[in-house]
Formats: C-alpha cells, structure tokens, sequence
DNA sequence: ACCAAAATAGAATAAATATTCCAAAACTGA
DNA sequence: TCAGTTTTGGAATATTTATTCTATTTTGGT
C-alpha cells in the first residue's frame, strides 16, 4: 500500500507546529523523491508562504508533481492548502516594525530616537546571528561543566561587568553557589579558587587584563574554565576548556550585550536546571 | 496630465525603503480610490508579499483594478513585479533564522539549545515591541534632563543592576560625570546628591524599595528625575519627571533586558554627544 | 451648466499556477 | 527472472490570479 492510498488520509496539519510533528513523523519512511521534498521543505519552511509549486520543487530538485504528492501525504488536499496555513502565520517580525523602525530614524541623525533605532537594530541582528551560528556541542559541554563545578566563579569587567552581574543574579535566585569576582577595593580572590570549582570568564575585545589572568591561574590550580567571549582565536580561549562565542554587532563604540544574554542566561538557566 | 500617463514614468523602487519613500512621496497627491490603495499598503506593507490583488483590493475596499493603477503610479509594471520585490526581500540577512530557531528548540524542552532559542526569541520581541511603542516626546524630554544635570546619579538594584553598570560605564566612556549609586557595603551616598544633579532610577516590578526610596528623596530636594521601568503606573513614575516604559518580554523567571539596555544606551549617547 | 480631462468599475482576456492522470520505470519478494 | 506493487516524470487540464481595455462616472475649470 502506498503512501497516496487513501487509508493513509489524515488530518491536515491546522498550525505550524503540528506540521513540524507531521513532517518528522514521516520524514523517515519515504521514498526517495519525497524523502528530498521533506529534508528541502524542513530546511525552508519560511519560503512555502512565498513560493509557488514550481519554485520549490526547483529548489528540491524534485518534479512538481511529486511536490504535489508530498503535499497530499502531510495531510493537504494540495500545496494550496499547505500555503494557505503558512500565508496565515506568516508574520515578518513586528506588523509594522520596520515601518517604525525606519520613522525612529527620520528622527535626524544623532537624534536620541535615531539612536535608538541603530541599538535596536544592533541588538536584534546581534541575537539572530546568534541563533544562526551558536555550536550547540560546546553549549552542551559548557553546562555539563559547569553543573559538575562544587561553586561557579564568574568575572567579567568593563563592558562584559552587566553580564557577570546577571549571571550572578540568576545563579543566586537559583541557589546555585555562585561568586562574582567583581575587583571592588581592587580585591582579589583568586584564593577563592578551590579543587572542584569551575569558573565562567567573559571577555570580549580589547581584553580585559585582569579576567585573563584569573583565568590561566584558575587554569593553573586545575578549576576547569568556561569562556565567554567575541572570537575563538580569543585570547581568553588558551585557558579554556570550553569557548562559548557570541557575534555581537556593535553600534558606534557600544556593544548591545542582547546576545551576549541572550547566551548567559540560557547557560545559567540549562546549568540552574541540571543541578536540581 | 493623469497619473497614468507615461511620462510619469518612473523607475520601479529596487528596494523596500526606496518603495516607502515613492510612496510616502506620492499619497499626498493622490485621487480618492489610489488613496484608499497607498493607505492600506503603508499599513500593509508585510502582507504584499502573500496575498492576491484581490486580496489586497478587498482589504483596500477598491476595485482591483484599482490596485493595479496603483502599483503602476508606483514605477512597477504590476502588481507581480511589486510582489517579487517583497518575496525577494523578505528575512533577507538571514534566510534561516527561523528555521534555525525551530531546530534550537527540537532540542528538547529544557535543553540549553531549547533554553537559548528561548532567550533569543524574547530578546527580539522585546526589542521589536520596543520600537513600535517609544513615546518619542518622553524621550526627549528625558535626554534634555539628563543633558542639562551636572552630575547624573544612577541607580538599578537586583535585576535591574546590569543596566545600571552598562549606562555607568558608557558615561565613564563619555566623560559625564555619572555616580552609581551600587549600595556596596550597605553605603548609603543619598548625600552625594545635590541640587542641580539629576537621577536615572531604573527598576521593575517586583521594585525595589531602595530604588524608589531614592527617588523620593531625590525629588524632595529638588533634582530632576528621569525613570526607566516597566510600566507608566510604576510606583517609581510618582516621583519622576520623565517616565521611560520598556515593555521587556520574560521567559521563565528572568527577563530578557535587551530592550531595556537599547534604551539605556540611546540615552546614554544621546546625552553624551549632547553634552559636547 | 457645460466641456474637457481624469478617474473609475467591471467585464474580457491573458498569463501563471496548481492539480490530475497515466504510462513508464524502479523496486520487492518469491 | 518474473509478477505484483510502488514510485516517478511529465504532459494535459483545471483553476486561480493578473492584467488590459473600454464605457461610464466624476472632477475641475470657466
């Protein structure tokens, strides 16, 4: 029996959701032209809204008949139907975000609405680049080290200072045992350091002295060390056993930190949850 | 001369801003039906790109003849050649954030890639949500406050901390003379402000009574105060001259911040460069 | 109020696009 | 290898959608 009989109907997918559920539902047991149609529909899921029969199954190097049929084992009557639901979700951003986005900036340059506008561009790109370039092992290894540390050290200084702050903050509303090297009275507690602890540096360009250095001493009394930080060919990567990069896009001299938050939180987070 | 008389013609915008100044450049001076058309469009622009003339002529309520006289007036040869433009531009950097995002999250519920995707997504929403809903009188008035203060006082507990640090250090950068009120050692600098300063108080719900302690007292000896927090009925919003709200998004327990520190940071620059 | 010019609505037509169908090819299990 | 079954490609067709054309209405100037 195959896939087109009729006993195989069931119900169209009603959100996109549901269409993902489907798509990985049956994705393994096709036949080769359908099987490129599903692997080429999941990598383009944001294109059906956009894109006619033809288009697509160019793009999947399939005839678009066997798009058709494709279609029709989701659950469609057709691609119409399929399109039809992603016409529906289909929402770029904000309704009129851009529209807005762009009046902020008519402001004049200078003007405080047009600056704005720049960090909230900055910021948005800076976290889908983010989404596009995270590697998700050294996130995974990352959060394993750290749930196995006894105590988290963090420290970061000039501008990465906001970040080390908040993950202190999320780390204690999670009573996992957490210090912040934070050098106030030019304090330095690298005595702190002890067998068993990891710590957490963040550092982005120009490099702050003090964060290497505690990191190769951690690295030296054998603490293993996560880092945080702008390039892999960073300098703080040397003492590291897991580096955790973030592509921030900066605006005039600031940097915007959303995706660098962005990635500090899901770490605290994962490693708040893992410790439990 | 019509409208529709070739010598109108023009060259069809090649990119979605250049479409918004043609259009803001022409519905001034337009006949009632191709008004009703340039109304809905400027409202609509976002759904160009997945509807039907028809569509968009019943949205419009014109005849859809209507809409291609429009799209003529506009420099495109039709309504297609208009709609290619918005299907060729749409999520044009990054083709495959969404899909991406979708991939994080199939990591599983409470993964750190799920956890992460989360993040991502709140910190856009913020973001974006932000810049459709900046008041921008307030911010102005804001920056003018804080331009004409000798020194700005800052202050920002618990949560809220990292954007107090940030906007320090961005001062720091700009030489303005800043104070972070940071409540180390349980130091309480209340006397530090004096007449002719200002205070940028930020806080959320739930606020912290340090925080709004500070600016009462503030403004009972008559500084100025300018207030970054979450709502225009914030308790902070009493005591303050100037009200900045931010309409952060939270995942889980913690917010995102990024809406927040773009705020903070176009004050900051606006107030840096209007100092010079 | 009248005329010329512009704008409009809707029917007619053209073009693009989706869908079906079936003969041929590729498998599958004996 | 062969018969039965599934899968495939592409041509034929149906449907939707865009575009043009023209008779009619509206507008603006005198």
């Amino acid at each position: 029996m195959g896939f087109s009989d009729v006993n195989d109907a069931v119900q169209a997918p009603a959100t996109v959701e549901e269409f993902r559920d489907r798509l990985t539902e049956v994705i393994d047991d096709l036949p080769r032209r359908l099987r490129q149609c599903a692997d080429y529909i999941a990598a383009n899921t944001d294109r059906i809204a956009v894109s006619t029969v033809a288009d697509l199954a160019a793009g999947a190097d399939v005839p678009p008949s066997a798009l058709m049929r494709f279609c029709q084992i989701l659950g469609f009557s057709g691609f119409s139907e399929m399109q039809r639901l992603f016409r529906g979700a289909y929402a770029p951003g904000w309704p009129d975000y851009s529209t807005r986005l762009k009046n902020l900036k008519d402001g004049g340059a200078g003007s405080p609405t047009a600056l704005l506008a720049e960090f909230i561009e900055a910021g948005r790109l800076s976290l889908e680049s983010l989404a596009t370039s995270v590697d998700e092992g050294v996130l995974a290894q990352s959060v394993q080290i750290l749930s196995a540390a006894e105590t988290i050290h963090i420290i970061g200084l000039r501008r990465a200072f906001p970040v080390a702050c908040y993950l202190a903050y999320v780390f204690e509303k999670m009573d996992v045992p957490a210090m912040l090297h934070d050098g106030v009275g030019k304090l330095d507690h690298r005595f702190a350091l002890r067998p068993g602890d990891a710590l957490l540096a963040i550092t982005f360009a120009p490099y702050s002295e003090e964060t290497l250095t505690l990191a190769q001493d951690a690295r030296g009394r054998g603490l293993s060390v996560v880092a945080l930080t702008d390039r892999l060919t960073s300098p703080l990567a040397k003492s590291a056993d897991a580096v955790l990069t973030v592509p921030e896009v900066d605006f005039g001299a600031f940097r915007s930190l959303s995706a660098t938050l962005a990635m500090a939180m899901a770490v605290a987070v994962a490693v708040g949850s893992a410790r439990d």
